[in-house]
DNA sequence: ATCGTTTCTGACTACGTTGTCAGACGCAAC
DNA sequence: GTTGCGTCTGACAACGTAGTCAGAAACGAT
């Protein structure tokens, strides 16, 4: 009779070491030894093993692991809950090397705007059970974590535990703005304005500060950044603001310039030709506006393999310390498009 | 003596229930009905416990209850790993119903374009050990997963297991985008072409009924479709080939309208005087786009909510049958902008 | 033959929790 | 007094795996 109340007893439990070893014929530490591949068993009982198993199904069950060796392959993440396409990407491109480092992935996401969602996700994680946790948030509230028990790595500024550590230097973003910036002045605008991102952000003030840094380097007066919030919204609000003389705008992401550039239109502006835009992201859709979106591409793949690695050397039984061989240091890139040009000649 | 427990000691194992009911004066399975908030304790031990449990920095094992109960308390996710608009905003709302029902949320990504991965997917995150699993992947490439153990349920058309079950009946999509249809032919449109999105994935093929439908509704005979990929370069391509008697464009999602416009701008057709466009997603970018791109918005909250309140019937002891009473039904929602407009009347 | 070494195997146990069950206690009804 | 029944408690036995250790078997060197 199928009733809703499912008090069955046809649950049966999935089978374990001890069904294969009865099936192979071996004893069930034989058994353990194949799965986990260790020396020392026979090549003829290996087989037995592996056959068993194969017939039925066995899969070892990772809590009597985790048990037992007080370890669960598994790490957490902290994530900012956002469909931006930033944090989306940096989501993707961790749980793609975690998996290929055969750990597991755990997500606890933050919404935004929540001083301290951010220790709670980490409670959560550490509840459920992780090594180590990465800290994928781009805004710095997370400074006054408490000590967990696990090591925890940011990917940008943030916590200050004494087992915490940061992963990426703050160096690279500031450096690519920097670049993104300098292409504007050598196509010959006197200066650049900036639509920030919010500046609670570490990632909104790197990006600031790497385009305050290519003025001062050539001893240029950077002119007053706008505010903006990295959304289209943001950047629009920005645009409304933005001072006639201007003539190239560096934006602290790609969503921003689109909502600026939105403004621009509608003020009778023309993009490159009375303004010089440039976004930093290179989303999808950027080589598609009109025009053609100039912006720095991301790196989240390398930025991703390279916290996961610092990670895993602090988990016990670590990889061993190795200097710095593995990967090449991510990389980004300023993606030239039409969205910069001279600025005209005004007489 | 200030019992100033957990101080150092790093390579020490967490404390246990053990330890809790040591320095509480009671029996480790008294600790136990505390944590699990089981009846028939004294008010005096409860207190005696959480007192000791604090101090300690205690923290239930999940792999201990795991390994006893046979139950993760878990789910997994696959999930197409892309930062697209759409996959990204339902990792997100999926991530906070799962939170919210006290379950912890594993994801497991597919790369796009192996048939195999939705499988290998699958087959890990039993490896590491779920109750349950979520298929978020607007593709189904899964139509034949082998039997897992453990409910399936994907968020579309989909696996066809006994034990999955297709969580989101396929006529919502195809509903709002006949809705999306019949506010072009309203406007007074003759016909409304498509870009439709890749036609292995099932969210491209409802996309693509919906707009048929609303067509022979009114006995109108649909033109036929053009293919785009989700992408703005897919949307640029299809708007190369759009014939010059459109007058109306209905695009898989908003970012293939995107590359859409870019195309008509290159062919000095404006938007939405010469063409009507109407996009699906709602992205954030898009009431900023130029002109404001006229869209459906999702529901990934309610639809994440739906397919997970499913999925937890099916759990073993699971919640009790409860019909249908709990949330409304996830709602699209046509958001009018200025992309679409009435046809010129042309002579 | 005896010894040592390497390879292989399984019995036993620990991991931290929950399920089972027996028993102690208090209290009300007989 | 006894009986019955809720309330509370702890001893004990699992759960499925990996670590420890003792020992068997094979083989070469003494």
């Amino acid at each position: 009779m199928t009733s809703h109340a499912a008090s069955d007893d046809a649950r049966r439990r999935p089978p374990g070491m001890t069904d294969v070893a009865r099936l192979a014929g071996v004893s069930q530490k034989t058994v353990s030894r194949v799965v986990n591949n260790e020396r020392y068993v026979s090549e003829e009982a290996r087989e037995k093993v592996l056959r068993a198993a194969a017939e039925l199904g066995f899969r070892p069950n990772t809590a009597a692991r985790a048990l037992i060796t007080g370890r669960f392959k598994r790490i957490g993440v902290v994530s900012l809950g956002s469909a931006l396409y930033g944090p989306a990407s940096m989501l993707v491109a961790l749980e793609r090397a975690t998996r290929a480092a055969g750990l597991s992935f755990m997500v606890a996401n933050t919404p935004e705007g929540q001083p301290e969602a951010i220790q709670d996700a980490v409670d959560w994680l550490l509840a459920q059970g992780v090594d180590g946790i990465l800290l994928s948030e781009p805004k710095d509230e997370g400074q006054h974590l408490r000590p967990a028990g696990v090591p925890i790595v940011s990917l940008g500024q943030a916590a200050d535990l004494p087992e915490s550590q940061v992963a990426l230097s703050r160096g690279r973003t500031a450096a690519s703005c920097r670049e993104a910036v300098e292409h504007l002045l050598d196509l010959g605008h006197a200066k650049v304005w900036h639509v920030a991102g919010p500046l609670d952000w570490w990632e909104g003030r790197e990006r600031l500060e790497g385009w305050a840094e290519a003025h001062r380097a050539r001893g240029i007066e950077p002119p007053p950044p706008l505010q903006g919030d990295w959304t289209p919204a943001g950047g629009y609000a920005a645009g409304l603001e933005l001072p006639p003389e201007a003539t190239a705008v560096f934006c602290a992401n790609d969503d921003t310039a689109i909502g600026l550039s939105r403004a621009l239109n509608e003020a009778g502006r023309r993009v490159p030709e009375d303004v010089s835009l440039v976004g930093f992201d290179d989303i999808p859709a950027a080589a598609y506006l009109t025009p053609p979106l100039t912006t720095v591409q991301q790196d989240f793949e390398g930025d991703a393999t390279h916290a996961l690695d610092v990670l895993m050397r602090l988990l016990p039984g670590a990889v061993p310390p190795e200097p710095e061989a593995k990967g090449a240091a991510p990389r980004r890139r300023l993606v030239v498009r039409s969205s910069t040009a001279p600025p005209l000649s005004h007489e």
